[in-house]
Parts: structure tokens; C-alpha cells; sequence
DNA sequence: ATCGTAGTACGATGATGATCGAACTAGTGA
DNA sequence: TCACTAGTTCGATCATCATCGTACTACGAT
């Protein structure tokens, strides 16, 4: 058992200023519509993006820290996951309204 | 009459990535919500706000040319009116989530 | 006309942040 | 133990942007 969650704000802890700047970001966009069509979570070296690994890293801590997605680790990988439950119970609406954005 | 309305994109113009960047600046969203409390309009001196009035007229201006609000002169003021219509047709449920946040 | 008020435009500045390469950590497997 | 892979962290750089003061425009009233 080598699986262990990394650091992440509290459901009340979640700022709707830090989602939406986090949001307001191509890349980052990219990646949450991206573990939006994979609920069971989505490796985030599998994500197709125009940046290298390092500024992938800075964005995904980035959407962490915002509260938009967990991390989990499983063996050298790093699974995302897209907090759907808590951005729904804390603003409803909101993550199916940007989904619904035709790109 | 001298009541005109200021530049604005179209409704298919607005972009996502644009309208959560305007959103995501708590001086903005400061804004966002005095208006969504106003739905006839509200005189943008009128919103109390941290900043010069050079600034606000620089958040005001984001906001437009996002297209998430429009502005429309009365004399020598200006109205702004949030564009729900545009914004819950094209991001339903988006307004109400954010707007929904305990600030 | 002149003045006052509401707001914008411009130029400068300082802060934030997106990006990268390089060095590092941690887990896997030979 | 020794590589290999996945990912992070650090420091630097460059771009963006929030902020301000000042100068300007537009309208209304005297």
C-alpha cells in the first residue's frame, strides 16, 4: 500500500477567487476538462499539453491548491481526480456551466 | 437621447477562458456581485470599492470586453447591467454557482 | 462660455505568474 | 545495487496585469 493523498484544502477552506483564477488558465482548463471525461481520475503525464513536465507540475499544484482536484499517488504515478462533489455542494452549478462551454 | 451602449462582444464571441479570468479578480467579483444585486443597472461609482477610480474603470473594462457585463451611458453616467442572459445561455449555471459562494 | 462632475486613456511601476532547464526525490524492476 | 521512469522543486526569465497619478473627454448646469 504506497497510495497517499497530497496536501489539499479543506472543503471549507475552498475560495471561489483561487477556483476561479485557477480556471482562468488555458492549460489548466485543458486539464480539468480532461478529468472531467475521466471520473475514475487520470494519470497526469497522459494529459496531452503544450508546456514540459515542470510547468505541468506548477499547474497541477496550482488546481490543487485552488481545491479543484486530488492527487493521489499510485507507485511513480500521480492520479488526479476532479473534486466534482465538493465545487458542486459549494457552487452548484458552476463546473457543469464551464463544462457546457463549447471549446 | 444620449443613452449608447459601449463596445461589447457578441454573445458568440464571449470565450470561457476569458469570462473566468475576468471572474477570478476579487475586485471584479466585487463588482459581479453588486451588480447581480442590481438587475435594472448600476451606476459603476456607485459600487464601493478599494481601488482609484482609474482602476475601476480599468476592472470594468476587463469585465466588458469578457462579456460579462454591459455598459450604456446616461448623461454623464455609465450603467452597467451583468449579462445574464448571454452568460447562463452560454454557461448555464455558471452565475448562480458563482454568485452562490458564501464570500 | 465656464465650471464641475463622471468617467476614460495613457504611461509608469511593482507584483504576480507562466515558462523553462537543471537538479533532485521516490518508486519500480533488473 | 543500479539504472530507469514519473514527477517535483528551485532559480531565472519574460510576460501579463493590478495599481496609481495625471491628463483628457463628455455631459450638465449656472
Amino acid at each position: 500500500m504506497s497510495s497517499k493523498v497530497l496536501p489539499q484544502p479543506e472543503r471549507d477552506e475552498i475560495r471561489v477567487e483561487a477556483v476561479l483564477q485557477a480556471l482562468g488558465e488555458p492549460v489548466r482548463l485543458t486539464i480539468v476538462r480532461a478529468l472531467a471525461d475521466n471520473p475514475a481520475g487520470v494519470c497526469c503525464g497522459d494529459i496531452e499539453l503544450p508546456v514540459t513536465a515542470s510547468t505541468r507540475a506548477h499547474h497541477l499544484k496550482t488546481l490543487r491548491e485552488a481545491g479543484v482536484l486530488s492527487t493521489h499517488t499510485d507507485g511513480t504515478r500521480r492520479i488526479s481526480v476532479l473534486r466534482r462533489e465538493d465545487l458542486e455542494a459549494l457552487y452548484p452549478g458552476l463546473l457543469t456551466g464551464i463544462l457546457s462551454a463549447k471549446q
